[in-house]
DNA sequence: GGCTAGAATTGATTTGCGACAATATGTTTT
DNA sequence: AAAACATATTGTCGCAAATCAATTCTAGCC
C-alpha cells in the first residue's frame, strides 16, 4: 500500500456522493486532511476489526469487501467500483472498527478521509446527516433486498436478477461487460464459480443471450426477466 | 387495527431507544402527534410499498418484518419485540415508502408517530441525526452478519449460533425461551420449520441442550460453541 | 513470440436440505 | 371437556447445488 501525502484538488471532493454537499469552506478543510491511497493488483486495505480511521473514496480501480469464516471461506459483501464511497457508517459506531476486509481486485485509487475530523463536521449540519442518512437507509435496503434473495430464490434466480441489473445500468443498451471475473460475481452472489458458469451455459442454450469472455448480449429480455421472476427456462424447451 | 386518539404520555417517548434523546419540549410535541395501535394475534400492520406516515415504537406484543416472494413465499427479515422501534429508515428515502410487510404474531400494543413530523425535528438536530445514524449503521452491520452466515454457515451453524445468542440475553443462566414459535425462529434464520426441529433433537442427543416446548436448557456450552464455530457434533460420535 | 498462472468450463459424484406425508402435541373456542 | 385448529415432530424421498477432478481458455509477463 502507498500512501502519499499528495495534496487532494477541492473538486475532488466533488465526486463523493455526500462530501460534495459540503459548504465550501468545510469542503477544503476535508480535502486538506485527505490522502491519496494507491494499491497494487490484490493487495488489502484493512482488516475487520481494524480501528475505522478512514473512510474511503474509490476514485478508480476495483475492491472487495468481504468476510471470511472460521475455515476460511471467504464472503464478498460488496464490489466496489469508481466512484463509490464505503466505510462511512464506521464513524456512526460507538466502536469505531472496520467490520469487514478490504482488499483491491486491481490496481486502485483512492482517497482517504479522516473519519475523526468528519465527524465534527457531520455535528455542524444536519442538511450533511441527512444526506448520510438517506445513504444508509438506501444500504439497508439493498442488503434486506439481498436477504430475501439468498433465502427465497435458487440459484438460476439469483444470476438472472443480477444481469438484468447490470443491462439496465447500461441504459438501454442490450449488452454490457462484467465489472470483474466472474469467480468474484459469483462469490458476490453466493454461489461457485461452476454453479454460475452452469447457469449461463443453460441461459446460453436456451436463446436468452451469448457471451463473449466478459461480455454478455441479451437476446431475450423478457425471457430473462421470466426466469428472474421464477420461471424455469430450460424446462419450458 | 384499532387507531385511537388516545395520549401519549410524555414518559412513554423515553422508552423509544432515539427520541429519548429529545429536548423536552420536542419530546412534548412527538407525543402529542403520536397515536396508540392496538393489534390483535395476526393482524396485518402495513404492507411493502404503502407509503410511511408513521414510524413505530412497539410497547407491547410480537410482530414480523417480512417480504414475499413472488411465489408467495414469505421470508421474516426481524422479529420486533417490546421495546424496539422499526420503520425509522423510511424517513431519509427520498421515496418514503415501506420496504417490507408488516404483521403482528401476539396482540400488540404501539405507538406510532408521525414520520414527516419527526423528519423536521431531526432537521434542527445533529444530535438527534447522530442516536440515529448510529442505530442505522447498527442494523446496517447486523444485516450484514446475517448474509454473512447464510451464505458461509450451514442450518446447523445458524441454529448453534441463535440459541447461543439468545443465551446471552439472559445473562450468565443456561435456561432461556425462545421469544416466539419456533416455526418463525426457523423463517428467520432460513431453515424450515422440519430442519429446525431435527436439528434441535439432534442436539438433544448429543447431549449438548434438552427442551421442553419453548424452553430450551443449554447443557453444554462449549460444545455448542464448537458447533456455532463449525465442528459437527453428531458426526463426532 | 511462447510460457506460465490463474480463470473458466465441463463432467461425475455426493450431500444437505427441502418437499411431501403422516402423526403427535398444544392451544384457542364453544 | 370436547371440538377444531395450529404447531411441532418424525420418516421417506428427491433434487439443487456443492465437491472433486480434469481439461481448456485467457491474460500477464519475460
Amino acid at each position: 500500500m502507498n500512501e502519499s501525502r499528495e495534496t487532494i484538488s477541492f473538486a475532488e471532493v466533488d465526486r463523493h456522493p455526500v462530501l460534495s454537499q459540503l459548504p465550501a469552506a468545510l469542503k477544503q478543510r476535508a480535502a486538506e486532511r485527505a490522502r491519496v491511497v494507491r494499491l497494487g493488483r490484490a493487495e488489502p486495505l484493512f482488516q475487520q476489526g481494524d480501528p475505522a480511521r478512514w473512510v474511503y473514496l474509490c476514485r478508480s480501480g476495483q475492491l472487495k469487501l468481504f468476510r471470511l469464516s472460521d475455515n476460511g471461506d471467504e464472503k464478498i459483501v460488496n464490489l466496489i467500483n469508481a466512484g463509490r464511497s464505503f466505510a462511512e457508517a464506521t464513524m456512526f459506531m460507538s466502536e469505531r472498527r472496520y467490520p469487514v476486509y478490504c482488499s483491491s481486485l486491481k490496481v486502485s485509487e483512492l482517497v482517504a478521509f479522516d473519519a475523526e475530523d468528519l465527524v465534527s463536521t457531520f455535528k455542524t449540519s444536519p442538511e450533511l446527516c441527512f444526506q448520510m442518512l438517506g445513504m444508509l437507509s438506501r444500504r439497508l435496503h439493498e442488503k434486506i433486498g439481498q436477504i430475501e434473495a439468498l433465502s427465497l430464490q435458487n440459484a438460476q434466480t439469483r444470476i438472472a436478477n443480477y444481469l438484468l441489473e447490470e443491462l439496465r445500468k447500461m441504459g438501454s443498451a442490450s449488452r454490457f461487460e462484467l465489472p470483474i471475473g466472474k469467480k468474484y460475481v459469483a462469490n458476490f452472489l453466493s454461489v461457485k464459480a461452476e454453479t454460475f458458469s452452469r447457469v449461463v451455459a443453460g441461459f446460453e442454450q436456451a436463446g436468452v443471450l451469448t457471451t463473449h469472455a466478459r461480455n454478455f448480449t441479451v437476446i431475450d429480455v423478457p425471457a430473462l426477466e421470466r426466469i428472474a421472476s421464477g420461471a424455469s427456462p430450460a424446462a419450458s424447451c
